[in-house]
DNA sequence: TTCATTATTTGCCAATTGGCAAATAATGCA
DNA sequence: TGCATTATTTGCCAATTGGCAAATAATGAA
């Protein structure tokens, strides 16, 4: 893991607030077992219901908080929805955070 | 930002919940603002409380909540408590999020 | 020991979160 | 159109969060 080459701007309050925001969209295990799962390719309502092992209404809710952060995006397929990693590269948080954990 | 060189073991439901608790403690803007602050070196907390703009006491909770999950330590020295990230590799992160969010 | 300074903890309150279940919307077939 | 399937939205409720202010703890000097 190297560093990152980004510029060092000031950040404003609110970069501040957009960065908690998609924080906070990854504070809830469900929804970060849920993008796991899609980081592996897509998957629809159905198949991460079965694999969070809650209620269909609270998988379609932590969905709708990873699509309005930007994390996921959706694709309607008949009666099915599909969603997809929107930008695989936030994996890389996990392997940041990985390696945060390990020290 | 290259990929890092993390095994991919399958995650116990412990280790999402890890993960979502460090993420938890980083999805608040005024927590954000004084991890970045201490990214560039140690602070006390009046030094902060003057930074962020709230109540000592809030500030006091906030760093409490950095400290529980292990981004930041405390030292105290005679009647003032300095901060410290516990490990800058944290920051990582913040690079991978921006990435993201330029994306 | 008293008093001042600094920081942490606690209490209060409003806002938010997360889970379930019902209601509603979207899709497709007969 | 009616009905079934799938997904989203809404309502309810308990738990949690975050800010202020008061209470309390820790430190140090006189």
């Amino acid at each position: 893991m190297t560093s990152c080459g980004v510029s060092q701007q000031r950040k404003s309050p609110a970069d501040f607030r957009r960065s908690a925001d998609v924080f906070k969209a990854l504070s809830n295990p469900n929804r970060l077992l849920i993008i796991e799962a899609l980081s592996h390719g897509e998957r629809c309502v159905a198949d991460l219901t079965g694999l969070v092992g809650l209620d269909i209404s609270t998988v379609s809710n932590h969905l709708s908080v990873l699509r309005g952060v930007g994390l996921v995006v959706d694709d309607r397929r008949g009666a099915q929805v599909f969603y997809t990693l929107r930008n695989p590269c936030v994996m890389n948080m996990f392997c940041c955070l990985e390696e945060f954990q390990a020290s």
